[in-house]
Parts: C-alpha cells; structure tokens; sequence
DNA sequence: CTTGGAATGTCAACAACACTGACATATTAT
DNA sequence: ATAATATGTCAGTGTTGTTGACATTCCAAG
C-alpha cells in the first residue's frame, strides 16, 4: 500500500506524489463531504430549510453581533444570496437583526433562543459524525486531517478560518 | 494548542473530543471544500460547465465503460439529473455512450478525446492544489487526512471509493 | 453643510443543479 | 407472455447561486 512508501519517503525529507495518490484524496474529498453534509441535510430537510441557511447559523452562532458583511466574506456569496436566506431567518424568528450603535449602517445579527435551538441540533448532528470520525482514525489522523485541510484552503479563506479559531478560547 | 493535549490522550489510548475541538475540524472542511473545487470551477465556467460535468467526467475516466445504473448510485443523484448532465456531454462530443454487447439494455459510458482532454485539464488543477497542500502538510499528515476522511463516509458511498482504490493499480 | 462613498436592503431576471412524478422504450429474465 | 430492469425524457418545482439596478441610511471629508 502507498502508505508505508509515502513514510519512508517522508523521513527522507521528500515527498513524492504518484497521480494516483492525489487522486484517491481528491475522491476522499468528494465523498467525504457528502457525509459530512448528511446529517444537518436530513434535519434541514423537514424544516424545508437548506445548506445556506446551516451556514449561515453557523457563522453568525459563532460570531455573535457580526455584521452582513462579514458573514458575506466568510460565506463568499454575494449579498443578494444572502439576504434571501437571513430574510426566511429573521422572519421566522431564528436570527436578530439588530442596527449597530456605533455605526448605525451596519446591522449585527445574533440567534434567538429558536435559533440557537436549532443551530444546536444541526451542529449536534454534524459533532456526532465528526466524533465518531475522529475517534475511528485516531489523534494523530485528526492532526493530520486539519493540517492538510488548512493547507487546501484559499489564503482569503483561512484569514476568516483563523480568525474564527485564534478569537474562541481553545 | 489543542494537538498537544490530543497526543497525550492518544497515548493513553483514549480520545477526548471538546466541542471546540469537533467545531474547528468542520469548519476546515467547509473552508477547505471551497479551496479544493475553485481551480476546475474557474475552468468550468469558461466552458459553460458546472461542477456536475467535472464529476460526471472524473467518474467515466476513473471507470471507462460503466454503465449508467453505476454512475447514477457513485454520484448519488436522480437519473434525471445525471441524464442533463450526459446528455450535454454526449452532444459536445465528450462522452460516448456505447450500447452494450452483453445486456444490451445497458450503455457504456467512455470518454473521447476532447472529453479526456477536458478532464485532464480539470484534474490537473485540482491536483495542483492538492499537491501542494500534501507537500505543505507532510506524508504523516497525509496519511492521517485520509483516514479521517473515510471514516467520515456513509458506509454505501464508502463502497464506490473503495472500488475505485482497490480497483485501481497503486 | 454638502457631497461622496460605504453598508445595507430589495426587486427582477436568470442559470445550475438538485428533486418528484409520470411515461415510453428496449431488453432481459422468469 | 409477462414481469422486471436499464435507460431516456417531459414537465414541474425548489434551493442556491449569479448580475444588474436602484433606494436608503449614515459616516466622513472637503
């Protein structure tokens, strides 16, 4: 298997890299994140809500008081994409939406209690997976896995990615 | 840092999980998903494609000669859906579709030409993008970001990917 | 104080891609 | 002969993304 090769020739400094290597990632990827999605999809499915909506509960769950146009960075959709979500969200009671004191522009969105109730379940559903995940590979796996993840990521994105995790307290 | 901690837990031969921890794992794969499909997207978008096509091709290059029923239960959408797709593909003179000799029920989907052509240019760049980022993160990284990602499969999909590893000449 | 620009919201139109349901056509299996 | 399989197709619908245009509100610089 590929693996031991992949070792030996990490301790020899180098790394090489067959297509088929690369390949078998870039299928993991694929097929991985139709697992990772699975879960909140059913749940969302019953409130007809959808992926977007998940993001965008997500984000504002884990940045309290942000602003339409940070979570528009961080979601990279545009603003009318957006709105159309945050729309069916405030309407139906699961985010506020409320216009900044500083500047008065800008509106600072937070979950209510509905919200939050929700975000909860969907981020419940998507741990549960990731858990078992993560204790099936092992320690050393998870390092691995977010290691090689963060490298994968756009430099405009892994701001927003390292700004979400230097700001909580680890 | 957290790592720090899980390898000692490791050693210990248990694996406990904070919610930050689990958190932290999804979202480097939301942000890492975006990163892993931007290069064919911008591919795609010159030629009028979706990232629906780069699939359907990477299936059929993977498998050449598979059947429809096959494709369909890979990708895990509806035959309508798929049938878009081919149907496009077949007509731009990038797929074939091959009655079959055996059950004649069947058809064969292969690649042409131009069809490889387009797939390599796709795979090319996400292989890019992979490359580096397995370079950045090391071997040991590598082998860790695999495991984690198969253990996040739905078992059924989880088939198809290792088909497609163990069919394949590594 | 006026004016330019930034932040936000909204309307309309459109496209990609998924879905369901229904129906047609070969072809194979029983 | 009949049932089941594999495929294709038509029609309709929903989510989520896009552009483009325009209005509002407000901060800040001249």
């Amino acid at each position: 298997m590929a693996q031991g090769q992949n070792r030996s020739e990490h301790t020899h400094g180098l790394l090489f890299l067959t297509d088929e290597q690369l390949r078998k990632g870039i299928e993991a990827m694929f097929f991985a994140y139709r697992g990772f999605t699975a879960d909140p999809d059913r749940i969302l499915a019953e409130k007809s809500y959808g992926r977007a909506h998940h993001r965008a509960l997500h984000f504002i769950q884990r940045s309290p008081g942000t602003t339409v146009n940070n979570l528009l960075s961080t979601l990279g959709v545009t603003k009318q994409s957006l709105n159309r979500v945050l729309r069916t969200l405030i309407d139906d009671g699961l985010v506020l939406n409320a216009v900044g004191t500083k500047d008065k522009r800008e509106r600072h969105l937070s979950l209510t209690d509905a919200g939050r109730e929700l975000e909860q379940a969907l981020s419940n559903a998507q741990r549960d997976r990731m858990r078992t995940a993560y204790r099936q590979a092992g320690a050393e796996a998870v390092y691995g896995f977010c290691t090689v993840l963060e490298a994968m990521m756009d430099p405009d994105l892994k701001k927003h990615y390292d700004q979400l995790t230097s700001g909580a307290t680890v």
